[in-house]
DNA sequence: AATTTATTTAGCAATATTGCTAAATAATTT
DNA sequence: AAATTATTTAGCAATATTGCTAAATAAATT
């Protein structure tokens, strides 16, 4: 059985795989294509606008997947990744709430 | 004479170094001893809360400071590092604005 | 002036990250 | 069934990051 996380766990190990998937600018960049494409592309489309390898983008995509930032589906043998816009501003407001007066 | 950087150049610097900052969960623990504790503490004080050498530590309070996280004055014999919550705030705000419809 | 205290700098080893190319897989078209 | 298309996996090399210890610096105390 794998061990029950409470929720403050939970949260540290979101907050360490968003925040090590946001170091990269690339990565970063990922997700503002994706956001204005209207949240949604294949694999191929997203490697034309970068300037690096498929392989490597392939790895970029895990991450962020891993993350949680970007979900996949496969439609034949496409791979379509999709922006979760609402968990990406979720962990982060999450995280920087603790240092908002205003919460 | 240093190249004058635009609005966006300093921005997506900016973005960088503070992302990259974030990324490692002792510096964001860092960021959240300092709240903790009034916002300002001196380097040895932080260094007893954390399990790490204090070079290690040198070097972590460097990274967040030339993300402009914190900044440091030197009283006498002691480094007083104080958290720049506004900057904090501001910054990665201004990055996640991108993906806030409400905005 | 010597010692102590607070802290950084230098430099090394271990590990992690990033990028690549070549090969593999899997679905589609010919 | 062979070829093509879309994509991933494997594995390597270069670079970056992290942690350490030992040595250096700088201010304060004795």
């Amino acid at each position: 059985m794998a061990k029950q996380k409470t929720r403050g766990e939970q949260d540290l190990e979101d907050f360490d795989l968003v925040f090590k998937a946001l170091a990269h600018e690339s990565r970063r960049n990922i997700l503002v294509v994706l956001l204005s494409r209207g949240g949604s592309m294949t694999a191929g489309d997203i490697v034309k606008r970068f300037p690096f390898s498929w392989p490597t983008m392939t790895r970029h995509l895990k991450q962020l997947e891993q993350a949680g930032l970007i979900s996949v589906d496969k439609i034949s043998r496409e791979q379509h990744y999709t922006l979760k816009k609402d968990r990406l501003l979720g962990i982060v407001n999450n995280w920087l709430k603790w240092f908002d007066n205003k919460q």
